[in-house]
DNA sequence: CATGCTTGGATAGTGACACTGTCCGACAGT
DNA sequence: ACTGTCGGACAGTGTCACTATCCAAGCATG
């Protein structure tokens, strides 16, 4: 198909994909002559992932660059392609500072990390972008003044074990290996808007139960 | 104390309070002379609420002021109050199209609500950005072809279910009713960046343990 | 009192981001 | 040949969250 044939099933303006596809989110077409392009199927089906990503993931432009790219590179082992969402996705690049909260916020998610049983090496792991946004978002907690300790913590530390069972079930059903790479990044990311609107919808469902 | 003080005491720049004061995130300081202002202890703590909400919690400018506005006005109820981070923050504008992808993710997630005896009147409901970035959200998944009927979605749901349990006893520990209501705006917002790093964590051990 | 610093308010500017608009020289269909 | 569409290049747009600059009025020190 052309551009404009892609930009209509996609529902992205031939503009937007023209961008996309300077920015290396998404493959040039098959060279058709001189001035024309062909795209395939496998062309729409990225750029509606790509689209999904950041309209609904909230995903950077850059960042889904660097997803994409990680989720397609072949000298990369299946586990790790698996991991390329939680890895290059999300977060601010706020190393620790010497301020107390996050000192206080460390220690809490240390704990956690060893009362769940999880296995993160701290000297590897403090380059893992989740955990840095974990003990950021912890110590803001703290320096409101709001208890967030490892007590508080766990419940939300199983619940995510319990979630990460569910989602990688999921992406087990995938029949191809490329297939549950591109379920890994679709899920992690698509998946959070969905936790987190329910998680909404409940405090007030819940609230309404208890006022 | 004076703005520089609140600055150094709050980590914002003199610039960026001067910016919230304009865009009236901040109660303006008693004025003590014609160039001269006074804060207190209670700017402190708001000015450290709203950076957290903007910085950790990734909330628009405009949405933070919207949500306080909400959780301080004394013309709601205590319940409304309670809610105001969940009505006034999150979502895009998008009303339901003619998309197939949107009908299918507004039956499966009104089937959720039913399995989950959650009572969202649907007239209303549409309005909850919650509901309509679920749905959004639903439908991204639906038109990339992955499962996410309501027998996908029920597990999340029962989950943010026990979540707003252990989320609204945090808020009832506050001893006043305006603490609640920090507590609400703050925790639901704070506890988000916890909860999706959580997960992502999750998801890398479970990854881990399986291959 | 003069001097030089700081203060708070007003206003304009910045840089990042995700597009979007415009132009142009090929084609492709008739 | 004519007309319309195509893809590529590149400059421009709107939004957002600040940030830099000015300014006049204090205050602090000599």
């Amino acid at each position: 198909m052309r551009l404009a044939e892609l930009s209509e099933r996609s529902g992205a303006s031939t503009a937007t994909i023209k961008y996309y596809l300077r920015e290396g989110l998404l493959q040039p077409g098959r060279r058709i002559s001189a001035t024309q392009a062909e795209y395939g199927e496998e062309h729409l089906r990225r750029l509606r992932l790509v689209r999904a990503l950041i309209q609904i993931g909230g995903v950077s432009v850059a960042d889904a660059r660097e997803v994409i790219a990680a989720a397609e590179d072949e000298s990369l082992d299946h586990h790790l392609r698996l991991g390329a969402a939680t890895r290059a996705l999300p977060c601010a690049e706020r190393p620790a500072e010497d301020d107390p909260a996050v000192a206080t916020a460390c220690r809490s998610v240390e704990a956690l990390l060893e009362r769940l049983g999880w296995s993160c090496d701290p000297g590897v792991d403090m380059l893992n972008p989740a955990h840095r946004r974990l003990i950021d978002s912890v110590a803001a907690l703290v320096r409101l003044g709001y208890p967030c300790d490892t007590e508080q913590l766990l419940p939300y530390g199983r619940l995510a074990a319990q979630l990460a069972v569910t989602d990688l079930d999921m992406v087990e059903e995938q029949p191809t290996p490329a297939g549950q790479i591109e379920a890994a990044v679709a899920l992690t990311v698509l998946y959070e808007p969905v936790l987190l609107s329910l998680r909404r919808m409940a405090h007030a469902e819940e609230s309404a139960r208890r006022f």
